[in-house]
DNA sequence: TCTAAAACTTGAACACGTTCAACTGAACAT
DNA sequence: ATGTTCAGTTGAACGTGTTCAAGTTTTAGA
């Protein structure tokens, strides 16, 4: 037991001393000699603990998932209408990586599901389901009920949908963020208003449509 | 004028022997040296011509782009609505790309704008001015009429639309990228509809949202 | 307590992208 | 012809992420 504690020690000083590191001088102008040397191992042990400089990032990524959630099951009890509830969630998430907000650029920059590090790969699975779940407790939580076929999507719409606008986000020059928190009040009213809408016979062609889409795109 | 040939020639043997390189073993796989020896050059050489082992794919889209221009125009005249001018743009694209296919994920690994390589950085301004009037023509070709504020943002909707397609080409491994198809042929339905539609006074409002939303995301 | 296996640690070594001071030779002015 | 300039060229050297053979420490079974 003695041994395990310490080697879960040792692995989370590197990592914390890899976060510094990139919050203080970036990603990028920090180096693995440099965090190894921070943590007090050599170079080698760093790479013991971690594949790569790039894992670093995901590790920190999974770290946060697992902080986030009881804040993500705070969000959702603080509205009951769909706008209210994602927004919630998306301004969780948004605060809890602003500090590290450049940082998560390293992680964008693997869109190829193939790659270990993509948010889309097999490895992170996982995470992706856990966090779509919060989307659909969003949905079952709210007022809106969606009948149609679309309706069992609609989280993973959701869940890339809060992909975009964090990528978005991370590339966000503006002051503050703040043609981010614009995107997100303006898109979040058209998504739910589309939702409302999509119910409506006149849209019945466009919504089977899409879900067609989606369908297709989502097969394997 | 010798000596400006000359180097022309060098900096095209450079790219030639890249390309080569890249579509034989892959980007990661291409060392620099190798590049250098293949074009009968010193390593240095190629960092005289070009910035950096990215730089050499952006040199190759850039050419890209040139060479594609009478093909985009071919692929404009040979259909009048919407959606198959737009679909023959597409298609112009993904066949030319088709050979170097897993090359572009290295550009898409660019997102921020802040990076020289990026699609949208803006050292790729003009690049980007004059592949978005082709979507342009493909609109004012076609017979559709847009009235409202709407139609003003449409050829930028429909670039972005297609950086999205092609994102998705680049990393789709179904065999021969048919998923990508059918993206293409579903999503330009809904596309079309969803303009032709845009002027029915009950989606006025969703309309308003969307220009808005536009509008904020686009100013700088 | 002893010992073999497993877990952990080390820092030199490797291959790579990139830089740079030094060199070459063609073009041109005098 | 000679000198001057400068675009073009060179390959050694640098700093980086990463690997690895060799060590050290810890665990666990007898």
């Amino acid at each position: 037991m003695k041994a395990k504690a310490k080697s879960d020690e040792t692995r989370a000083r590197i990592l914390a001393a890899a976060m510094e590191l990139f919050q203080r001088q970036g990603f990028e102008e920090t180096t693995m000699r440099e965090i190894a040397a921070a943590a007090g191992v050599a170079t080698g042990a760093a790479y013991y603990y971690f594949d790569s400089k790039d894992a670093i990032v995901l590790a920190f990524y999974d770290q946060s998932q697992q902080e986030m959630e009881p804040l993500l099951d705070a969000a959702l009890a603080s509205a009951r209408n769909l706008k209210g509830r994602v927004g919630a969630l998306l301004e969780v998430k948004l605060q809890y990586f602003e500090p590290n907000r450049r940082l998560l650029g390293t992680l964008a920059a693997h869109a190829d599901p193939e790659h270990r590090l993509s948010p889309f790969s097999a490895q992170t699975e996982e995470m992706r389901k856990r966090d779509m779940q919060f989307f659909e407790r969003a949905l079952t939580g709210s007022r809106i009920r969606v009948n149609s076929e679309l309706g069992q999507h609609l989280p993973r719409i959701l869940w890339m949908y809060q992909m975009g606008v964090i990528l978005f986000w991370i590339f966000d020059r503006s002051a503050a963020q703040r043609r981010t928190r614009l995107l997100v009040e303006k898109s979040l009213g058209i998504i739910v208003r589309l939702i409302q809408i999509s119910e409506f016979p006149l849209l019945r062609p466009v919504r089977r449509m899409v879900v067609d889409l989606v369908e297709t795109v989502m097969s394997d």
